[in-house]
DNA sequence: GATGAATGAGGCTTCATTCAT
DNA sequence: CATGAATGAAGCCTCATTCAT
């Protein structure tokens, strides 16, 4: 218990130094294990004890939370550029959605914690959650104005599209089209634009 | 064959039993608590050993494999009534994506392993995903030969597309609108289709 | 996981002595350590895996049921002996308290689940906690119908009284002689009694 | 002493202040959740971190001993109160028993610690108990000068046994009456009290 | 073929205690 | 002196899988 080898106590280090370092550590552990690797063995790749893990971050979604704010703010500019130089706004729900698209791509099983953040809200990432909504609700009310977008989609819907579009794409996908299949289904859909009359041939 | 002994038909019919008695109780578990319950709990419930679960079917993925091939039948039926009743290409494709979307979503979290059995393909689900593939080429070929569905859309990305679809549906979907909005999404897309001309203010 | 080291697997030893082994080493732990020692700590020493004492005794007051069923015998024909033996109500009644006092004695820290399960009831030594106090009640009752016993004593007083007597007793009593004058005072209590008139001089 | 510098004076208000506080929070603490919990919470909840606790309070029981010493007052005077005023001996030793009674009840759990107190006599608790040891036999030697209390009896027999009523009266006891009938017994035993001859009717 | 006991790594979490700042 | 980050052993429990019977 406390009588713990004091000799070898690690000096304790600026808190935000070995805040950061977990941080990078966690980043690197769930990018090559997915979001679902055991919360001990980062600790134990980080050289802390998983009480200081657990200090830090009370649990997996608090880690998460903390490791995608890092990657937020990588967003929020591309956010910024986009609105700041496309001036197309088709263009610019496209890129954004694309760049949305990376963003919850990073982790291999990050889709399923913001989904459930997307529904239950009491989750640390709902936040998240609820900005990409939010900035999404306003590339698409311009693409909509501009005649773009169809009216009836919503932010929320695209999100979550989008969300689901990088579930499939999951760990690995052998088949290397199927991803931007995907991404363009959920941009013109399978169907041929309903032209007046039917089809040419039936 | 014919002339098998009595006593060893009796086994088989035995074993047979036991593991449909199995399925039925898997359905029910999966139904209820979502396909990652614990194997142990549907043994105990079936009232039969671990032992005896893990011989008829070797993992979670096996069983899970038996138990939606017991559902196919009502697919296939359902197919084959599309293809029987449905002269439309066009609502053929779509009430076959209606059907296909249901089935997948049967139990919590079955997306999941479909999506892995697709692309890793030695998965006892693969041939399952092989022939949903299949009959939605089928029908989309029918509804792409038709000009109702776009040229560049393959059969794969339309049951991916489902797939991810039915999982973001997800466990509790609090925003009722929202699979229908995903459903929809895919099959028009967010984008308006393209006129000849672009929008009033490019 | 299950890819453990297969060769070194335990053979399966007969499911009764396996058994009998672990009741053995946590009767011998719990002499030795008091009952609020680690349950994993109880499985290593009798060379199992957590789980194999998990599966034979799915928590503490379980192992600890088991554990005292196997003392009951002992102390049932105990209270045989007493009824056919004593025919004194009082000595009966005083052997037996006396008799249930070692019982509840037998480790460290017993009395505490026996309390709780005494107030409780649903735990598993809910049933012994309720046998003791009825044969405490059968044995109080004769001690009252022969006048050796006061009457406003319930059986279940005396059951908690030498619980709490137990208690005191704890792990290390250095001074020997408060058991015994603790169980005096239960029996006699320390008010002389009360003669007609007053002490001689208020 | 009185010159002492005034940043040091200082320093010791604040010192004494925090200790002060810290006491006040725990007795609130160990009121509502017992006196096992955890001492970050307290510490948490005082608004110190957890070196300040420990370094006013090296361990539990230390915290728990100056807490006690602050409520020590309150008995105290009850026992001056009960000395002046309670002429009658008996009556004074019962009053006194009852006030020790619901001082060792004042937290869940407060008695197993006192009971190690009292043998093991390293804790800083042994102090307080030894306290109520000799104060209970000042009352107990008056009474039994009086003739009112058995002769064999000790103060420190009688303090364990209140210790053990408390115990027994645990945290939830559903049958209201045996508090009572604990304290009763230890005050009038079970047995009845032994007239010259035997039982009535054996 | 059926059984179900056994395995045991490994997940999560707590908390008394230390000590650099 | 106060702080609170860090420690890390240790507790509990689960469950996929194996294999003797």
């Amino acid at each position: 218990m406390g009588e713990a080898a004091a000799g070898e106590r690690r000096q304790r280090t600026d808190k935000q130094r070995n805040r950061t370092h977990i941080l990078e550590v966690a980043e690197q552990f769930f990018t090559e294990q997915g979001i679902t690797g055991s919360l001990d063995a980062i600790a134990k790749r980080a050289g802390v004890g998983p009480g200081t893990l657990y200090r830090h971050f009370p649990n997996r979604e608090a880690l998460l939370a903390a490791l995608l704010q890092a990657r937020d703010e990588e967003l929020e500019a591309r956010r910024v550029a986009i609105q700041r130089e496309v001036t197309d706004s088709r263009a610019a729900l496209t890129q954004w959605l694309q760049a949305m698209g990376e963003w919850v791509s990073a982790f291999d099983g990050l889709p399923d914690p913001l989904r459930a953040a997307l529904t239950e809200g009491t989750s640390p990432l709902a936040l998240t959650c609820q900005g990409f909504v939010t900035t999404t609700e306003d590339f698409l009310r311009a693409a909509q104005r501009d005649g773009y977008a169809n009216p009836g989609v919503r932010g929320r819907d695209l999100f979550l599209s989008t969300l689901a579009t990088a579930w499939a794409r999951g760990a690995a996908m052998a088949d290397e089209s199927s991803p931007d299949a995907l991404v363009s289904l959920m941009r013109t859909g399978w169907e041929t634009p309903a032209s007046d009359e039917g089809p040419s041939a039936p």
